[in-house]
DNA sequence: TTTTTTTTCAAACATATGTTTTAATTAAAC
DNA sequence: GTTTAATTAAAACATATGTTTGAAAAAAAA
């Protein structure tokens, strides 16, 4: 087993459970029993299972922030040379999309995603509080952005209606995928595009509302 | 003590750590110490951690659903007497409006509502369930009457522009009164009327696009 | 190869958990 | 007042938890 072998099959393991039963309700022994190795390696490598915790996000969040955070800068600069106001979907969307889409980029991914729609609102302070210090400059860019795209807007209406975006958000990648019962003639969405563009559309008509 | 005050003290003291700490990670010893009763006492009383579980909703769930389908209820009937459709706001007014206020409903109500918007995307397979079990049937009731309201809306968008609406609704009952770092500008908001306008206006809007 | 460092492993540690038991106490019924 | 049932209390139970330890194995450096 190579070196940083055994540290990412405790990452992958740790996801996978993480985003299933939740950080406290999953135990060292579960996440290395899933993961081939030894209890031990756990602390040799992390330190702790807090720690570990912290490194599920990086691993993940770090890549997935930098798309986000480049499309919004992008976003800012095209309409600054335009001489024109960033658009709101278009904000929206330099941020949501990379989000929805992101369970795709690779294995392990949707479990990681599902940990973040939750890490938002989890009550273990742990998870949120490690969550919010990934998130928040991030959230401080689009918080901008958004208000170059609507002027005449009161901070603090804008403030919660991206709130209830973000909500919006996180509640729909929870739900995506999941069997819950379904009311009579609603059929499970399972493609993300159509997802994300009925999203896209919800909240950049809510953020608009004059 | 008298009779049912042990069972009382132990659903205030539950509901009081359920909200902050979450249910896995609130301990048995942490509740009776808290509720000042025995540690035997929640078994003997309510027979398991989980049946604990399910009487911290019951309690508050069964008044608040009453309130929340009696006013989804006179929409509905309001409309049919009128020769007319719902209207999309008052329909969400009805479901969304007594649960942002019921914190003022009496001690203690502030820490339910919090628990439930934690339920919904809870990690923990007993709280979702819990909760789903005790919700569904309203659900589907403001599913019908939405229904009802936008018939030419096909009804997978309505059912996800719904979930978006509950999401929004559950991170705004979650950010509520919790401070975390603001942008610059933006002022604590702590009266519950102008979060309810402001969030019936954002998932009114979004629910109403064309 | 030898030495040194890194990593793995099994076991133990200390503590925390939900639950059960049994006796004492209190309240209710007769 | 006596008897019966309901409730409280302290302790123990069985198990699960995150973490640490010290030796063995593997890898890297010398």
């Amino acid at each position: 087993m190579s070196l940083s072998d055994t540290k990412e099959r405790i990452l992958d393991s740790s996801e996978y459970l993480f985003a299933r039963k939740g950080f406290h309700n999953t135990s060292l022994r579960a996440i290395t029993d899933r993961a081939g190795v030894n209890l031990a390696a756990v602390n040799y490598h992390f330190g702790s299972k807090e720690a570990l915790l912290d490194a599920v996000f990086q691993r993940r969040l770090v890549p997935l922030n930098k798309v986000r955070r480049d499309n919004l800068e992008i976003v800012r600069e095209t309409a600054r040379q335009e001489g024109s106001l960033p658009g709101v979907e278009e904000s929206l969307r330099a941020f949501i999309e990379p989000t929805l889409a992101f369970p795709k980029s690779g294995t392990g991914a949707e479990d990681f995603i599902t940990l973040v729609g939750r890490a938002m609102s989890d009550p273990n302070d742990t998870v949120r509080d490690v969550f919010i210090r990934h998130i928040a400059p991030l959230f401080h860019l689009l918080f901008d952005i958004l208000r170059e795209a609507l002027p005449e807007l009161s901070p603090d209406i804008l403030f919660w209606r991206l709130q209830f975006a973000i909500g919006a958000m996180g509640h729909a990648i929870c739900m995506a995928g999941k069997s819950y019962s379904l009311p009579d003639g609603v059929t499970p969405v399972n493609d993300v595009e159509s997802l994300t563009a009925m999203l896209l559309d919800f909240v950049t008509t809510g953020m608009e509302r004059p």
